[in-house]
DNA sequence: TATTCCGATAGTGAC
DNA sequence: GTCACTATCGGAATGAG
């Protein structure tokens, strides 16, 4: 994934306003669409991270911009806290797409697996992933609530004028969301996406970007620490997830290796998801 | 190769026509480019040679159509003989690129190798297919003596007013035609290439257009016979020298399996190739 | 397992 | 080794005053 985050986005209003420790102005859906367009960062444009990984080009240690000048993002960071930054996906592969990055330099170049060895990191970015989803789901539920079935009742309530506490539970977007890590990223920066589970998005162009997430080549946060003998820690295993079978997230039909009729598929499964 | 034939051309005015043995009449440049464009054949279109092969698609059988029934045919057949129809290759993998088929039921649906086994028949073909390299030189001589230099010569000496018997040699475009067969044929009627060596066509648009012309896949009718232990027999050969690396015709540069690269560099081969 | 561009490779359908 | 169309698969560059 490109785990840089651009694109004009209408999270606000919620608690990620609330909560911005930067001296950015509040935020709205009205500001967010004035904002002038943020090109996404250089990589290395400081002088940190240079080489972080000696992987070669310098787009992997692309996230650092983010973690240390978040203020000169202000488009696409939703969050920062004393621990973490919380940024929209640059390359969004589903309808909500974000990422959050912890701060901690001591941390931040590990490998999860190892990073989330320490508990107390694992836990802060456990508290810290649970507030990012329930920005990511009030942000799905403003999308996808008008064309939700499982919404309708509650939207009807509210524009029947019934009181609050009345009112009937509307569609549970917060359980829906996926958060996690992959097993091998290529971004160097330790980040944690939190996604809606559809896949509906032209991001969406590679095998990989589809494997990645839909094999146990993502990992839950809920998982770690991973057992000594997870296999999801063996390199074999998770090169063969990336060139599994495509299986369809939500009916689990399997296209083999024919990735635009996934594509189609996926198209189909959106629709019928959202009026869920 | 397509071995059909099509596309506007100028073969006119030669011996082709001197020796043509249907009712349609004298061919001219004219009469050539005012002819309505004929489709290729539809394989199978009568009755003969129904699943000929038993290769599969009709379209094997594509080439039947000419034999049987040159007539249809007067923009692509060029000469018909009581053994053979000459016509132009529908998607010439060069700048002259023609197609020679005997007429003998009894040796058309043949391998080329049991075929020539057969003197006499590949005596017959041997005389026809010089007669036909004449015809191809003297329209590649046409197409390209203007650029030539070793033409240029005669060219001004033409001009001069000098007598044809006292003109100076032009350039020899017959000793550069190239005359044989594919080891393995695709399409099921024997039939005999003719073609100009430079591989400059729009046609030329898979590696195997160009390794089945450039490599000991091609098979010049002088070596048949082919000796009872000729590694050209070997289907295995075939299917590697198809696979082989790519050689320039004319520099002899390697390519690698870099086809676009080739293509390239034969255009500029070409442009050389033309004023020599 | 960043994207993007280019290009090589593979499967199919053609009436 | 027919073509033409679609798609899959594979490597290389990637910034920039």
């Amino acid at each position: 994934m490109a785990e840089n985050a651009e694109d004009a986005g209408d999270f606000a209003g919620d608690e990620s306003a609330q909560e911005k420790q930067t001296t950015a102005p509040p935020r709205n859906a009205f500001t967010e669409l004035m904002a002038p367009k943020t090109k996404p960062p250089k990589p290395d444009a400081g002088k940190s991270s240079r080489s972080a990984t000696g992987k070669g080009g310098k787009w992997t240690g692309a996230l650092v911009e983010y973690i240390e000048h978040p203020e000169r993002f202000p488009r696409e960071v939703l969050r920062v806290t004393p621990n973490t930054v919380l940024i929209k996906d640059l390359y969004p592969k589903a309808t909500i797409h974000l990422l959050l990055l912890p701060r901690d330099p001591a941390h931040y170049l590990m490998n999860p697996r190892e990073a989330f060895d320490d508990v107390a990191f694992l836990s802060m970015m456990r508290n810290e992933a649970a507030s990012a989803a329930r920005i990511a789901a009030a942000e799905l539920s403003r999308q996808l609530s008008l064309f939700s079935a499982s919404s309708h009742a509650r939207n009807e309530a509210v524009d029947a004028g019934v009181p609050a506490a009345e009112l009937p539970p509307g569609r549970d977007f917060l359980s829906e969301m996926r958060i996690g890590v992959h097993a091998h990223p290529s971004m160097d920066h330790l980040h944690v996406h939190i996604f809606s589970p559809d896949m509906h998005s032209d991001k969406v162009k590679h095998y990989k970007h589809y494997n990645s997430f839909n094999t146990p080549f993502f990992i839950p946060l809920d998982d770690f620490p991973l057992a000594a003998d997870d296999e999801r820690r063996s390199t074999a295993f998770q090169n063969a997830n990336l060139k599994r079978d495509f299986v369809c997230w939500r009916c689990g039909k399997v296209f083999g290796n024919k990735f635009a009729e996934l594509k189609r598929h996926l198209e189909i499964e959106f629709e019928l998801w959202k009026k869920t």
